[in-house]
DNA sequence: TATGAATGAGCGTTCATTCAT
DNA sequence: AATGAATGAACGCTCATTCAT
């Protein structure tokens, strides 16, 4: 019913009623969302703070979005597209296995640090998402973990990762590290997002390294 | 009002007022609650929920904790207590300092999948405790973090680990595997607690040898 | 603002702008409520619903009706119209009194059973009309029951009908019985209309001869 | 959950924490439900306006009663238990056929019009109610109806009424003059529930008279 | 120690209706 | 003649917490 995507990752921005210079209704109650929802909890926000900061009426956000669960299921979903488009992108590239696996590592740190409060929100609040939904996100992020997993045992069957390690094992612990960058990161730290993807990156390719 | 603590770790046996073979009443609130906010979350589980599933009314709950909140709370500082000891006699022995940290790293993977629950209650829904106790959680926290720094440092300063790693950066990365184990591991899987903490551990050493 | 009427009881059919094959928007707005209410209710039914049983949009239905009541009114005053219409044939004509009464008592029946919904709507849900259209609504029902009335008064002066039944009480009673069609009467069950029509008929005779 | 009865149809007066002369909040409850649903429809009726009326909280109204609808299924029990208690006891008396249908016939019109606002409410509202719950009324009503008819097939056998009736056809015909005595009768009328009951019920047996 | 009736504020959601286009 | 985004008020319901007993 709501539809599936508000975010306009290219394609022409299309004129609408609003005067240029405000963004439409849906993105704003996503931003909205976003903002409060990593500041908050999900739960402990309510609509009416919702649609108070976004500008508009409850009415106006169950126009387009079929629930308050819906808003944080596009939150996710927008999140997902980008870092597997992304991380496709890198994994597939003509370069080497290892600057491949080290292209994507350092990369999903990157994205993970720009989109830090929908990283947050993400592990804090996928339970309280209906099971159906829930289960369309697991599966979204598995095959993510799935094509990484692939990048190691390809590096491992040209022998230029050790292979006593088990990449389904190391995937876990990698991105489990990067999960957690929300629980200690600070936009306005010492380190950018592309430093940390880097030290990142060497920690998993010296623990990888044959 | 409630007591800061419930849980026996330790110390013989006391007998209450309870028949022996049944769990007095404060414990058998927080095994509920453990299991519940494990199970469905902390704003989902109501307090009707707890009472019920412990076996006693409201008014007994409110009688032992001063809030739902201190439930969460109780069981924050019950994993944080025994982590931190099992930590510090590891980090504090007479082993070289290689063998020290793999040590405290295999131990805390073990400890924290026998604590499972908690943590996954734990990293969901620390945000919703009150300032003041969210505060207290964190502090000891970093009191852990801290220990563990100065354990790789100790083996930078020996010349055992590369020196142009930053210790504080391979303490978030490796506790952020850690504490992530709650979203992937599962009891029932192919790995006890014991190997997924040798093969963490192997992770981190060979990403810090020299 | 909404005309009274949108059925086309006789008359010759008038070319619209639909193209011929399509009811016009207000007959489809007027079929789907209908089936709509008997189903669900008149509360538990949408607007939204309407309209897209009906294959159009919020904004058509309020061009031709001033509101959601007003779809209740004008199926109530339909079915009004041809009943009160259908009786009043049958009471002028110039059979005998005991012969009107009994064809008046079976052809209420059969388009009580044609209109079988519409009836069901009706006693479910006259008392959420707006209070002055309610007026109108039991006004009709009124004169409907009076046109009776004189009928049974007429065979009892006549000698036809017992003198020591309440005219007024015995059409409270046949019309109970009828109206109560809708709780219990199936089309596809075994009795035709006209069987039930004649039966009741029959029942209603008999309590009333002298 | 709700307990199913509140209504002390007989057992002594238990003492509770009101004072007497104050009737227990269920019971007020379900008296000032009665009163604004037959008055202005379930619908229509706000939880608000009944809790108000009933001069407790809407928290209250929820410890008693698990939904608004428990509300209107209680005020259909409490009617159904009565009348069906009733009639089994004068259709199982050692009167003669004739006279147990005639009584069983005349009673019902009492506790309807002693009931009049359970009986609007009733069938107004019954599709209302949620699926199994309308099962379960509806499987009452069945039984009630049930047991009349087999005195009407006694009568027949015995000779005692005519043999060409229907006995399913009789009892909807004379149960739907009953059920719509809402719409007609009113207390300060003319007539007293008991005359009422003693002409539909001689309405009744002259139509089924040998 | 413990009960459980009662509170009261707040929640997510619905929906008939309006109106600029 | 028709669209559909937006409104705004109300709705049924939940729930942590209190308190007389």
């Amino acid at each position: 019913m709501a539809p599936s995507s508000f975010t306009e990752e290219g394609g022409e921005p299309v004129a609408r009623t609003q005067p240029s210079g405000q963004e439409p209704v849906p993105q704003r109650l996503l931003s909205a969302a976003t903002r409060l929802f990593a500041e908050q909890g999900f739960e402990t926000t309510s609509v009416q703070q919702i649609v108070d900061a976004a500008g508009v009426t409850k009415g106006a956000m169950y126009h387009y979005f079929g629930s308050k669960d819906d808003l944080l299921y596009e939150i996710y979903a927008r999140v997902l597209r980008v870092q597997m488009s992304r991380m496709e992108q890198a994994a597939d590239s003509s370069e080497s296995v290892e600057r491949r696996l080290r292209a994507v590592a350092a990369d999903v740190v990157v994205t993970t640090v720009a989109y830090l409060e929908d990283t947050v929100i993400f592990f804090r609040s996928m339970h309280l998402l209906h099971a159906d939904k829930q289960a369309e996100v697991r599966a979204e992020r598995r095959r993510y973990h799935e094509r990484v997993r692939q990048l190691i045992e390809e590096g491992q069957r040209a022998g230029v990762f050790r292979a006593d390690r088990s990449p389904e094992l190391v995937v876990d612990f990698f991105f489990g590290a990067v999960h957690h960058l929300g629980s200690w990161y600070r936009r306005d730290g010492p380190m950018s997002g592309e430093q940390v993807g880097d030290q990142f990156a060497d920690l998993l390719l010296d623990a990888l390294r044959a």
